[in-house]
DNA sequence: CCAATAGTGTCTATTAGACACTATACT
DNA sequence: AGTATAGTGTCTAATAGACACTATTGG
């Protein structure tokens, strides 16, 4: 409010905006969305699916006309998760399955001669449960990490109420429940975050309008060129899921509630951008302990038909239990 | 400077503040600081040496008297990085050898009704070296990676001009250079950051004074009661130290710059909080290719002199190699 | 029948870890 | 000699990966 009072000069002065940045990913974009890459790029059929990401194309200053992560700055009464996840539908128009924090980008150099700009950056996952439905639901959204096995205590910080925290890795759900997520014109009735005089790193997301021209999918390996250094924040994204899916189990969230190991398979191998051995990986999955037989199997293939599995600890909308902030636990397989 | 005049319900409009805190680790504390601790908690001696973490005593408002992380508000021409590495130096009065982000807290509930903060966690660490000297010199800052092996492409935002960035799991040393850090009382025109009507989150360290007494370093299994979420943020790094003191090579950073490997091992000893074999940590250790043979040896033990070795690559002041931003690389062993 | 994927069995190289043993300093 | 740590050798269990083989569907 004050700010739009303030000279170039003084905005250098102030205390530096806090904006979001997402990195979405999903097996495929959601049907009725406009699609940036032009086909499965050469060398690679429709055989091996690969990853997509949503991009805004900018509508204002710097970098206009480019395209960007889908973000916008905090406001006043939202934890960084929420502006995660409230930018990032204005984008999708759905809620993402999985939110997990990346890093904080507070380089003085970022925004050379304006207001300083600090940018937390996430990375979201959209499975076929998000891609499917219209109106957004609910969302899960994760605690950190220390980085690989035993997830370390988990820190209630990020996820305000109404956010569930959910710990991937060994399958079991940490504290939290589920809610609604802030959805596209709720009225915060404080800081015109979208129109001062110039917030110049602002890296907005375009008001929600059905197949919205200024928002498109990508495929991860053929992008566009991004506006500010976004393309290396995507890249860490990358680099980030592909670890992550290594050690932890998130695989499965790119899929619908039930799967065959084939499915998934596929998965990790769209993530890891190479084939996988499908004996060995049965055997590992299965030896993970967090799939669940249904007994069920696949039908109408030209094959034989696989078996359906689920993800173990498919709760309900709520579960009771409350681990709490803990202790570290054991790790796993060093 | 406008904040000055704003009202409390003002503020709670106003854009978040920006601080950093950081969790700073040592093998010992450096000599004539004060220690909060009481002596190694009993049932261990003074055989298994633990971690060290130096606090500061709140002086203001919220949580007065407790003792919280060396940290406050980022300047407006600082760098995220840089600000820890001030704030640190203030209660340290030392640079620490290695730095690196850990989490950031963006929740509404962090200070109920007062001004929004936006608090950036860091981990750091001291070696001898570090200890030892009085006046600052240099710092290495890391760049994030993803959380396990094959580091991710080092993202060129954090680190602003003057800062070094080391990739410390291969040994190899990313795009950077060492310069000076920023010494306590450089004046910066704008943002009194230290006294505002009431920055009510604000964690701030307190001015450098010889063997302050708002000054302490406690040892990580007895540490007192933190403000804020403090103690969260500190199991937090605890755990991530840990992690990557498995899968990447930092722990000889707490040593000198040339060590045994029984000093190394018990490093790794403090770290994990157990014993190690040492006949296994050897062939690990040397496996990993990352330790040099300097032919000598140590003397004065009452025992078999050990092998002195140095980390790979222990360069001069400057090395040219810029790898650049770089693509993601081999994974090691999943 | 064939094509295609599901699913099982098995062999090998590598690794973590336990632990016995030898080597070399100081007292 | 005795003690303490350095350093080597070796065995075992677990694992990742390669790859041959069987099973079961649709066409």
């Amino acid at each position: 409010m004050h700010y739009e009072s303030a000279s170039v000069s003084e905005r250098r002065t102030l205390p530096p905006a806090v904006a979001v940045s997402t990195v979405a990913f999903a097996l495929r974009p959601p049907l009725g969305s406009a699609i940036g890459s032009a086909a499965p790029r050469p060398g690679e059929e429709a055989g091996a699916p690969t990853l997509w990401i949503p991009l805004v194309r900018r509508t204002r200053a710097p970098f206009l006309g480019r395209w960007a992560l889908p973000g916008g700055p905090t406001r006043w009464n939202e934890t960084l998760a929420d502006t995660a996840l409230r930018t990032l539908h204005d984008a999708v128009l759905r809620a993402p399955g999985y939110l997990e924090q990346l890093y904080s980008f507070g380089g003085v150099e970022r925004s050379a001669d304006a207001q300083r700009l600090v940018t937390i950056a996430y990375w979201a996952l959209y499975g076929e449960r998000d891609l499917a439905a219209e109106p957004s639901l609910a969302v899960r959204v994760s605690v950190p990490d220390a980085g690989r096995a035993g997830e370390p205590a988990p820190i209630g910080a990020p996820a305000a109420a109404g956010v569930r925290a959910v710990d991937p890795a060994d399958g079991s759900v940490a504290p939290a429940r589920w809610d609604d997520v802030p959805v596209a014109g709720d009225p915060s009735p404080a800081l015109d975050t979208a129109e001062g005089p110039s917030q110049p790193g602002e890296e907005g997301a375009c008001l929600p309008d059905l197949s919205d021209p200024n928002v498109s999918w990508f495929s991860a390996d053929a992008l566009p060129e991004l506006a500010f250094d976004h393309a290396e924040i995507v890249a860490y994204a990358l680099e980030r899921l592909r670890v992550k899916t290594e050690y932890s189990a998130i695989a499965h969230l790119f899929l619908g509630p039930v799967f065959t190991l084939g499915q998934l398979r596929t998965v990790h191998e769209a993530v890891r951008g190479e084939s996988v051995d499908p004996a060995n990986f049965r055997r590992q999955a299965l030896a993970r302990g967090s799939l669940v037989d249904t007994g069920e199997f696949e039908t109408g293939t030209p094959h034989r038909p696989a078996r359906l599995y689920r993800f173990r600890d498919e709760p309900g909308p709520l579960s009771p239990s409350r681990p709490g902030p803990s202790a570290p636990q054991t790790k796993d397989t060093p």
